[in-house]
DNA sequence: TGTACATCAGTGAACGCGCGTTCACTGATGTAC
DNA sequence: TGTACATCAGTGAACGCGCGTTCACTGATGTAC
């Protein structure tokens, strides 16, 4: 029986820094994604960490993924939740399309409202680095966020709710959306706004969106 | 004659202040507003910024303050740019709304592409501090970006293009578009498009805007 | 099965840097008489 | 018009802090014979 933490070889150093960096992230955004507090936290010395990563860009990186699979996967159950209704008349399909791409829309913000550090982190990607490089940002699916809106999008197209010729760049106008409203109440002007108005406000951006597409 | 440059009383310490660090934000967003380099680039030693602002926070949120304002002036500018077709027809009201309320969108995006520090920096005022809270943050009309984007919703309202029961709360669903946009293109996962993909994307978004409003 | 050795993942100390803020001060300005 | 003085906007030095990165190193691990 040996006991990991004591042992010289720290074994799985480079997961261990990556979960201290995301515990950072969630409380302080990226910006409190410290490459020496992470070294401390993981109980090691602060430079034991460039055997995994280049620098504190690359860890980081690391991290910013974490935070993408994280979104996606509260996205996923969210989507997973909205039961079917089932057998029944043919027009059927159309509702519950419908219900789970609003899901995913409100997911997305309830994720940011909820983890605002970790949705931060989640784009705070270091510039000269990519999104997306390794399979990172993913949920339990494969799929990323803007991927699992697509699979939504397409369903709704499938039950007709979303015209063939419009569905091109759709992801993208609904993302938006989104992604705009979790950064304006989050961090913008309209952080100050209580929750009740930001149901609201979600309720009705999702029905112009859901009309617009 | 005296010079200003070389009397030992500055004169107008506070603009200067805020300007270079305007020169800042432009360069590097709002992290790049250092109390030490933007006291280096005034001429002066680095803590006589605390003769006018009480600490490096309130010198950022002045300076957020002109960056929104900034934001507005070109969105009055791009508003103003579009003509009215004058006379004529009775039913031409509509055009000429609809066309002045995309060009508050994009002038919107426009301004995130040509000047990302300082759309970053409209948005980063400090957690404990208030947007808005001086008469900062308004275009030379007096209003401010949400408030410009209000007059032109109106206005759609009035020339008919908008049902006056989905007026309430419509600002909201736009200005999170064109913000999400915004944050997705400068930073996010969008930020390596093609700059004829972002055009598109733009007017599709639009397009879906205005269809669900 | 036992030993020599290469490899690799850690350590400790140091470099160089820049920041925000506070302190006691001093020089310039404007005002009262 | 001239002078004494209060006020105020600057200065220079220092405090305390924490960061990312690099260096030469050492202790643990696994492998070849």
């Amino acid at each position: 029986m040996k006991s990991a933490k004591a042992s010289y070889h720290h074994g799985n150093l480079r997961t261990a820094l990556i979960d201290a960096g995301l515990q950072l992230a969630r409380d302080g955004g990226p910006d409190a994604v410290v490459l020496r507090e992470v070294s401390r936290r993981a109980g090691v010395s602060h430079n034991a960490a460039y055997r995994h990563f280049a620098d504190r860009d690359t860890l980081l990186q690391a991290i910013c993924g974490r935070c993408m699979g994280s979104l996606a996967r509260l996205m996923e159950a969210r989507i997973a939740e909205v039961d079917d209704p089932g057998g029944g008349s043919a027009g059927d399909a159309l509702d519950p399309a419908r219900r789970r791409l609003r899901a995913t829309g409100s997911a997305y913000v309830e994720f940011a409202l909820t983890e605002p550090g970790l949705f931060r982190t989640a784009f705070a990607v270091p510039p000269r680095l990519g999104y997306f490089d390794d399979g990172e940002g993913a949920g339990d699916s494969g799929l990323g966020p803007l991927e699992l809106l697509g699979v939504r999008l397409d369903a709704l197209v499938e039950a007709g709710g979303l015209p063939r010729e419009r569905r091109a760049g759709a992801e993208l106008a609904a993302w938006s959306a989104v992604h705009g409203l979790s950064m304006l109440l989050i961090a913008g002007p309209l952080r100050e706004l209580a929750p009740g108005e930001r149901d609201v406000t979600l309720t009705r951006l999702l029905d112009t969106i859901e009309r617009g597409l």
